[in-house]
DNA sequence: CGTCTTGTATCATTCAATTAATACAACAGG
DNA sequence: CCTGTTGTATTAATTGAATGATACAAGACG
């Protein structure tokens, strides 16, 4: 499990972890049931204090990307799985209810909206292609 | 210039300001060119420290909503202008990449994504319907 | 010119989010 | 059972954002 931390971008810790644990199962290099490392241990890896990393498990588990069993460890839940569907639903309405009112205070219609999505779309589709790395 | 301020719901103060303006600008409740109330003026109307009205007119003024003359006063600027038209696509654009960088590590379409944003459209127009307030 | 009003700059204060220190609770497995 | 490992809970320290107090700078205008 490959989770590295940048302590000087203002990112705080347990939000780098959530997304790279995120990232990690979206592209299926973690796999449904598969054990994250305890608390502990990855809190000594990356020299962090455990509470740190037993929050962005927990935040983890609040948006159904993984499931806790409490002294056995920490599991990647079967993200096809009508729960986990739901939530991933829910954060990204969140997402767009907030683009929506910042839209709205612009005037900008849903129709250009929806342009502006897919014209940024293509953009980063056409930069991904072009690198190596991915975050 | 009716502005309205909430100090109990977690939104920063200069934030609520900078959002209802840019609200009555999109609405026509204030005009190009219109000045806005001087800093000191409404801060003492909203019983507020000047510096953060301050705030919300440089954050305003960075968002290419108003304009600033020194000596002058503070000016709504002409929407319609280029320049306003693309500072606004560049915020818009802003939040649209976090978006797909969100949807991307659910891995969601750009398709269900454009489902899901007309989806909470809606929605959200028919809940405005109903409404007799505005924001 | 002088003075009033405009926005600006600097520093202090307050408050909430983040992280850390430490002790607790549950249960798997010998 | 008992021991080691797992996640949990509580409290404190730190940091940064938001707001405030106060003094400065520029120019409009009589």
């Amino acid at each position: 499990m490959q989770i590295h931390i940048n302590t000087s971008d203002g990112v705080p810790i347990y939000l780098q972890i959530v997304n790279q644990v995120k990232y990690l199962v979206a592209a299926g290099r973690l796999k449904a049931g598969e054990e994250l490392l305890p608390i502990r241990t990855l809190a000594e890896k990356l020299v962090v204090n455990p509470n740190t990393i037993a929050r962005a498990y927990r935040e983890l588990e609040i948006s159904g990307i993984v499931e806790k069993r409490r002294t056995s460890g920490t599991y990647v839940t079967d993200q096809g799985s009508p729960l986990a569907r739901r939530e991933r639903t829910k954060i990204l309405s969140d997402r767009i209810d907030q683009l929506l009112a910042e839209a709205g205070h612009m005037d900008v219609s849903i129709e250009d909206l929806i342009k502006l999505l897919q014209q940024r779309f293509s953009v980063i589709q056409n930069s991904r292609l072009k690198d190596a790395d991915d975050v």
